[in-house]
DNA sequence: ACACGTGTTCTATGAGTTGTAGAACAGACC
DNA sequence: GGTCTGTTCTACAACTCATAGAACACGTGT
């Protein structure tokens, strides 16, 4: 688990920490049973809060792809989260409209979605 | 210009303004030299602040898809932006990350991303 | 010239978010 | 018992979001 996170960047340090975990779930990097490190050793890892950390474990959770326990700490649990569907494929729609907008074809985009795509399948493979 | 905005989503007007924005600009309803509604008009027509509004169209123009000047108002004009590509690589990675982690196929997403491309080109046909 | 609509810029306020911080409690492990 | 852990609570400073009012500059139509 090699987490990066940038802590100048304007995004959240709690969604950063919770997109990395989300690309290492879909690279097959982790897998189910698979244990985070706990939010305080993280934290001192990444030299910030341990609240921030606990705040994108707790994120995680509530979708469905990590299960918190006293006993076990955070493991990669992947459960079925109905409704997910709908709401990604509004955000998909928006940012590949953006990329249109922006004067990328169809065909340009479509390559960048395999190749991405593609990325995951082969780490995993 | 039909743009609907929900007053009660946790996702920001003003990004909503851009969005809907966007999405038009890539489906062709909104071409180059395109007017849009003024910021005061729009904001009675929502039922909300010019404020907003203007924080849309700063976004928008910031983005190099908006051309705003007193003499015109807000017209279409997109210009290239550089270093566009990058950064919305990286939120393609993530958003497609998210897919598979929650399960996903790799052959449905793909469906997916293809499906919403090919919505925006036949509006545009 | 005048009024009107518009873009632009300033201040301000209240509600919410972000990140940090300290403290306390409960369960698990050695 | 001591330590590590998850969990929960309060608190704070900085920032964002949306609203609000005011003022100024510019263009248009009468």
């Amino acid at each position: 688990m090699i987490l990066d996170v940038d802590l100048t960047s304007e995004v959240p340090i709690y969604q950063q920490i919770h997109d990395r975990v989300v690309e290492a779930i879909a690279a097959g990097e982790l897998a189910d049973g698979d244990p985070l490190p706990s939010t305080r050793q993280l934290a001192v890892d990444l030299g910030i809060n341990f609240h921030t950390v606990n705040k994108a474990y707790d994120q995680l959770r509530r979708e469905g792809l990590l299960l918190i326990t006293r006993k076990s700490g955070a493991v990669v649990q992947r459960v079925s989260t109905a409704g997910f569907a709908a709401e990604w494929q509004a955000r998909l729609k928006t940012l590949l409209a953006e990329a249109i907008a922006h004067g990328l074809g169809e065909r340009e985009v479509l390559g960048h979605c395999e190749t991405t795509l593609r990325a995951f399948e082969e780490v995993r493979a």
